[in-house]
DNA sequence: GCCGTTTTCGGCCCGACTGTTTTCAGTCG
């Protein structure tokens, strides 16, 4: 998939661009990368499909970017990028990720110093030679080299795990400080991203400049990037990037909405009130100088004549649109799953045992699970074979009679899939488990047609329910397997398998675009914590809100049903 | 370079903060 790449050569001439001052072409570079990284499905296949005309149909796509598009597939380049590249010989999309960095200094750098990379940079920051540039001193060098080695460090973004204890313990601090009267973290935390890049918080503060030194004065944080009345950033040790805006409680719902995003979502809200006459930013909506709403979000999007977005969805992918229509998909909602259909325990690789697991799920509010140990060629985990399957069955068939109506343990496995799509337990064991995940764990890098076949031979055996975790990947680890989604969804849809999104920070497998599609062809999806331990079933959260990153509704999600329900539809041979 | 329920031409989201220089350009989100 080809999306990724486009759009980063996009952005890439829109930053030449920009040193050459050409500034409208340079966000029309920009709307265009935007436009192609939310395009759902390959940019080739659709290309293939719809040609240069279904390319010109894009939002901020015409006809000069769209035959760029097409002489990149066609040649791997882009005649015009290369021209810049010669015409301004400097890494520009490294030196731009320099924090504090942008294209005019970067420009600057490379006519008054011949900075071309990274590297000569950071030779030039050691001599001491940035401090003496016209508009620059000895402030803006140091700033520089900070910025420098933060970007030398690398840490990248954060997966939700990571940033949580950070992102609470900050809150709590912040909730204690007597003139604070609310506290919200928004940007892409509050639109539940898979990783976040640093934390946006908004406070409603009577003393907004006492705000702002709270926050410098919070005991965890290592620099000071700016600090004013309105706004302040820092870094915190742990090299979590945090930023915090005062607002008055007036304006505080147009805040929200403004920094929540994203800001594609965001730039289409203030076009349409435009339209109307209206100006929206981040104090309020106003009709000339006379604010008509702003304290809560709720209050914005109704007076625009839109319904109530929900965070997950602000990505500009049509909601807007579908959200003046009044026809927003009603989305699966956070604590109503009821089952969690991916359990280990210390059968295998789980820490803690099946008792533990269950009394843990009735303490989060789950009416069932299934226990899904590993099977036997997963050595390292100590897999089940059959006879281990078999004793385990007995034993939860004892458990379930002691539990009663109250909570249901269903018999299940995490069966490994093979090389050739075939399983590692007998048919005839798995014919008597109440519900079979099965799951990729070794050969992930099979050709795209291998994987496909593998994947689909795997689903069309009649004893398996549900693919787990469906293509491997670990968030900023492992790459996904490569394989024909689309096929594999046609396939799915036949033999009425599910597809899991895993709600593990470090997988969240499917992505919310898969999710999507799943929906359009619609597959049916469960949402499973994947626990090892008795503490993962608070990741279930995580699961539900990539669901409704992906637009899945109650209908989509089966495990938001009780037990009979869910069998009656999941469960293919019963 | 793109786009149109004001428009096929003339607009492109907008406010806060910094550093350096005296009124603003550059960056960020």
């Amino acid at each position: 998939m080809k999306n990724r790449e486009v759009a980063r050569l996009f952005r890439m001439i829109a930053l030449y661009l920009e040193m050459k001052g050409e500034l409208l072409n340079q966000q029309a570079y920009i709307r265009a990368a935007d436009s192609i990284e939310i395009l759902s499905g390959d940019i080739e296949d659709f290309v293939k499909e719809k040609g240069l005309v279904g390319l010109e149909t894009l939002p901020g796509i015409g006809q000069s970017i769209a035959n760029k598009i097409i002489e990149f597939l066609r040649t791997g380049k882009i005649r015009e990028l290369e021209k810049l590249k010669k015409e301004i010989p400097v890494e520009v999309d490294q030196l731009s990720q320099i924090e504090g960095l942008g294209p005019k200094t970067i420009f600057k750098f490379y006519k008054k110093l011949g900075v071309r990379t990274v590297a000569d940079l950071a030779r030039l920051i050691k001599k001491g030679e940035l401090r003496n540039l016209e508009g620059f001193g000895l402030k803006s060098e140091e700033n520089i080299a900070e910025a420098l080695n933060f970007y030398q460090k690398q840490i990248g973004r954060l997966n939700l795990d990571q940033i949580q204890p950070v992102a609470n313990e900050l809150i709590q601090y912040l909730k204690s400080k007597k003139e604070i009267k609310a506290v919200e973290i928004v940007g892409s935390y509050r639109r539940r991203q898979e990783t976040i890049g640093d934390l946006d918080i908004l406070v409603v503060s009577k003393n907004p400049d006492q705000a702002e030194t709270d926050l410098v004065k919070f005991p965890q944080v290592g620099h000071i990037y700016a600090q004013g009345p309105a706004k302040t950033m820092v870094r915190l040790k742990t090299s979590v990037d945090v930023d915090l805006r005062s607002f008055k409680r007036e304006s505080f719902g147009a805040a929200l909405l403004y920094f929540t995003g994203s800001k594609a979502h965001n730039i289409k809200l203030r076009k349409i009130a435009i339209k109307k006459g209206l100006k929206l930013n981040e104090y309020g909506l106003f009709r000339a100088k006379k604010i008509i709403a702003g304290r809560t979000e709720a209050e914005i999007y109704r007076k625009l004549g839109l319904k109530f977005i929900p965070p997950e969805l602000r990505e500009d992918q049509g909601e807007i649109e579908l959200a003046q229509k009044n026809r927003l998909p009603d989305l699966v909602e956070f604590n109503s799953i009821k089952g969690d259909l991916q359990v280990q325990t210390d059968w295998t690789d789980g820490r803690n045992s099946i008792e533990a697991m269950v009394e843990a799920a009735i303490k989060n509010g789950l009416s069932y699970i299934a226990i899904t140990d590993h099977t036997q060629s997963l050595a390292m985990t100590g897999g089940a074979d059959e006879k281990k399957l078999l004793k385990q069955m007995a034993y939860i068939d004892k458990l379930n009679r002691r539990l009663g109506a109250k909570f249901k343990i269903l018999k299940g496995a995490e069966v490994n899939i093979l090389k050739d799509g075939q399983f590692d337990i007998k048919a005839e064991v798995l014919a008597k488990l109440d519900f079979v995940g099965a799951a990729i764990h070794s050969y992930f890098n099979l050709s795209k047609e291998d994987q496909t076949k593998r994947i689909i031979r795997a689903m069309t055996d009649p004893n398996l329910d549900c693919i787990f975790h469906l293509t491997g990947r670990i968030i900023n680890k492992r790459p996904p397997i490569n394989f024909d989604f689309e096929k594999v969804l046609t396939e799915a849809k036949k033999t009425k398998t599910i597809l899991e999104i895993n709600a593990q920070p470090g997988r969240l497998d499917l992505n919310d675009e898969m999710i999507r599609r799943a929906v359009k062809a619609e597959v049916k999806m469960i949402i499973d914590s994947d626990a090892h331990s008795i503490f993962d079933y608070q990741y279930l959260n995580l699961g539900v809100a990539q669901a409704r990153r992906g637009w899945a509704g109650k209908d989509d999600i089966l495990n938001i049903l009780p037990p009979p329900q869910f069998l009656k539809k999941a469960v293919k041979n019963k």
